[in-house]
This record gives structure tokens, C-alpha cells and sequence, in this order.
DNA sequence: GAGGAACTTGCCCAGAGTGCAAACTTGCAC
DNA sequence: GTGCAAGTTTGCACTCTGGGCAAGTTCCTC
């Protein structure tokens, strides 16, 4: 149901495919949110889906790949929202800006549901650290076609890696203290929380860890609540 | 709490079971070596330990978790230096020094061969990454230890969870550098490289990543002495 | 050295993940 | 349409994982 201007080309084929995907992820969370985590199995999913185990199989590598399309759906928004932002910008400010677009209620939703079905389980929060991983590596990659653009700048590997780690850090950090205050509160005044909670995370990773607290926006955030 | 002047009673049992879980470890790392990432089973592992294969799961719950151990111990060597820097000196210059150690040749070396051996299978990178996250989670609860004994100072979640994400995710990258240029290289030389590595990601996170991308920056390094 | 706690082991079973080959669907050309 | 090639689904069979259970073994305590 995405109509966008240059649709290449959506055989029967693909959408077929996109459809089953569709269908395993949607099963998937449908059991999670019933059963709760690791009281179902994949013929559970493939079943709710109307496919078979093996096709399952064809699609993803296990339960908990299925289940991490939803981080990286939200995950790949941030990194779409990084390469939209102009290439001499800093990277530190594009990150910012990037990270303040996952304070969006349509966007952070799945994110914290799945984030509140999943906080006891550890299987499934490993496959979320991958995720995280994941963008991480994009992020340094993006980071690097905009370093390409600019002349006469040189890559600096080391720089570049512990940047993007931090950032990734950071937006994790601020949505794990979030979760822990809000819950999977996606009220306006929640949303606040998180998107000064994130300004603040990046804030303090610009300004290099400096004093132990800056109650400038802490207060600030203390209010929200 | 391993150290201290009340005899740690090594008893027999304690004895045995310490010996089992090195000869678990030190069978899979065997393997790995020898046959090469997935191509062995945990059958393998627990012949080669001399134990049966019901007793490997009751010591660890995958072949990724007893390999883990190698990075566990890694990771847990910085921890304990971290922990053993005075209350009152800054956070980040306590994760300098922290992980300052880790650029030593005996520390490093397990390390170096595992990431060597492991680089291409994903369900080992994934308990490696399983393994920076524990120490991120240490590291915060010893910030929180340090802070609660210095009186009046509050507990900034957020900042701690972003500062202890950012070290880790520096500490990752200079490895990840290192690596990269030096292999499992561990002469004088390399380590002298992994070192500077090291301080330099300490000294971007430090000064905010304010700096355009410039290696080799010994300023950063008289800055923090 | 008797008794109990801790540990090992074999047995069993549900479930994960994968190779294979037979069926079925779609795309394409005639 | 017909037909064929390429792509997909599915059942089947198989290995491996992970863990419950109960019988056996080792260690500690009294």
C-alpha cells in the first residue's frame, strides 16, 4: 500500500512475495503480543501466516528475525532521515536531527510496543542489539559517501566508527531511559520526554561528557513529567 | 569479590567445576581453530572436554556462550581496572585508563585469535555483541556505585547510560580499527598502534567529535595527562 | 562411614534449521 | 491460447539444539 513516484516495476511476483513477508511479521507479533515471548513456535507463525514451516524458512532464519523487522523498520528511518540532511552539515547535527525524527508517534509505536513485549526475554534482545549494530554500520557508511562528497577530506576510519557507535549509543541510551519512565506511553507529553531526552543524549556527547549533570534540561525534562 | 583476605575455600567441587568450564572453553576454541566457525557441533565440543554432551548445557547454553567466555574475561579485565580508579576522578578518564590495559599483549591475545577466527560467522559476532552490551550494562552500574558514594551528587540516568554506550562503542572501534590494519598482530609495534587507537577514540569522545576527521592527534593525549 | 547435597549422565522429546525433489505459479515468447 | 523456463511453495527426512527427568556418582559434613 506504498504508492510511491518511482515504483519500479511491482511484478505479481514481488508483490506476492512483499505480501508473505507482510503476513509472517504480522503473525509473528500477533502471537507475541497473545503468548508472550517463546511460548510460540515458528510452525505457530507459519500457521497464522497461511504458509508452511519451510516456507517460513524461505523468508527468514528464525522467530526472531522475523520479529526484528520491526526495529529495523524503525531503525531505517532514522538512517533515511541521516542521508537526508545536507552533506556539510555536521555529523553530529544531522545525527541530532536524524534521532528527533524517531520522537514520532506513528513511527516510535511499534517500536515500544515491541520493546515492552520484549524486555524479558533475551533471545530477542539480542536480535534487537543487532539491529542497533546494524544501523550503526550504515550510519558509517552514509557517513562515508558524505565524506567522499566533500574534497580534499580524508577518511578517518577510527573517528568516523566511535562517532557513529556513540550516536547509536546515545539514541539508545535515551530510548531505554525513556521506556523506563514512560512505558510504552505514546501521549504528546511522553513523546516530549523522549525527544528532549534524545536532544539532551546528543547534547552531552557534543559537548564531550563534560559535567556529571547539566540541569538545564533535566529540569526541563523533570517538568514534562 | 574474588580477592579478599577471607580465603576464597577452593574447595574440591569448586576445584572441578572450574576445570570442567576451562575444559569446555578451551575444546571449542580447539575447534574453532581447527575445523573453522559452524562446522563443529556441541557433541564435538563436550568429546573433546571429555565430558557428555547433557553436561555441556548444564555449564553453558550454546557454543557461542562457552566461546564468549574469551571476550567475557577481555571485557571483565577492564571492568576491574575501572573499577580500582579513584571515586573522584572523571568518568572518562577512568575509561581512558581502563582501557589503556586492554593494548596488552596477554589481555589481547585471545581476543585478537577469536576475532580473527570469528569475523565471518554471524551468530559468533552476535554473542560478541552480546558481550560489549553486558560490559556497557557493568560499566554503568559501577558509575552508579562511584556516584552514589561521592555525597550530593545525583544519579543523571541518561548521562550515564549515553557516557558508558559511548566508551564502549570508542573502545569497540579502536578495536575494530586495529584489527583491521594489524590483523591478530601482537607485536610491540601493533600494540603501541592499538594504544594510540585507543586514546584517540577517547580524545574524539572527549572533545565532542568537534574535530574534522585529523588521525594521530597527541595533543588530545597531553590534554587528558 | 552415613547421609545428604551437588554434580554428571543417559534417555527422551519438542523444536530449529536445511537440503532435496516434486508440485505449483508466474513471466515470456511464440 | 500453448508451452516452456524460471521462480516459489511445500512435504519429507535428517541433524542439531536445548532442556526436563531420574538414576547414578562424587564430594562435603557430621
Amino acid at each position: 500500500m506504498t504508492d510511491e513516484p518511482a515504483a519500479p516495476a511491482p511484478s505479481r511476483r514481488e508483490q506476492n512475495k512483499a505480501a508473505t513477508r507482510q503476513a509472517i511479521t504480522d503473525a509473528a507479533l500477533n502471537l507475541l503480543r497473545g503468548k508472550g515471548p517463546g511460548n510460540f513456535t515458528v510452525e505457530d507463525i507459519a500457521a497464522a501466516a497461511g504458509i508452511s514451516r519451510r516456507t517460513f524458512f524461505n523468508y527468514f532464519s528464525s522467530t526472531e528475525a522475523a520479529l526484528a523487522s520491526v526495529t529495523n523498520g524503525f531503525l531505517d528511518h532514522a538512517l533515511r532521515q541521516f542521508r537526508l540532511r545536507p552533506a556539510e552539515e555536521p555529523i553530529l547535527e544531522s545525527a541530532r536531527a536524524a534521532l528527533m525524527e524517531l520522537a514520532d508517534p506513528m513511527t516510535v509505536a511499534p517500536m515500544a510496543e515491541l520493546f515492552t513485549l520484549t524486555q524479558q526475554n533475551s533471545s530477542l534482545v539480542r536480535s534487537e542489539l543487532e539491529a542497533w549494530d546494524h544501523c550503526t554500520e550504515q550510519i558509517i557508511m552514509a557517513a562515508k559517501e558524505r565524506v567522499a562528497k566533500t574534497p580534499g577530506a580524508a577518511i578517518d576510519e577510527l573517528y568516523l566508527r566511535a562517532l557513529a557507535g556513540s550516536v547509536i549509543s546515545c539514541g539508545k541510551a535515551a530510548m531505554d531511559v525513556w521506556f523506563a519512565q514512560c512505558g510504552a506511553d505514546l501521549a504528546p507529553a511522553s513523546l516530549s520526554v523522549l525527544r528532549q531526552l534524545l536532544i539532551d543524549a546528543i547534547g552531552h556527547l557534543g559537548a564531550g561528557f563534560d559535567s556529571p549533570a547539566r540541569p538545564s534540561s533535566h529540569t526541563l525534562l523533570k517538568d514534562r513529567l
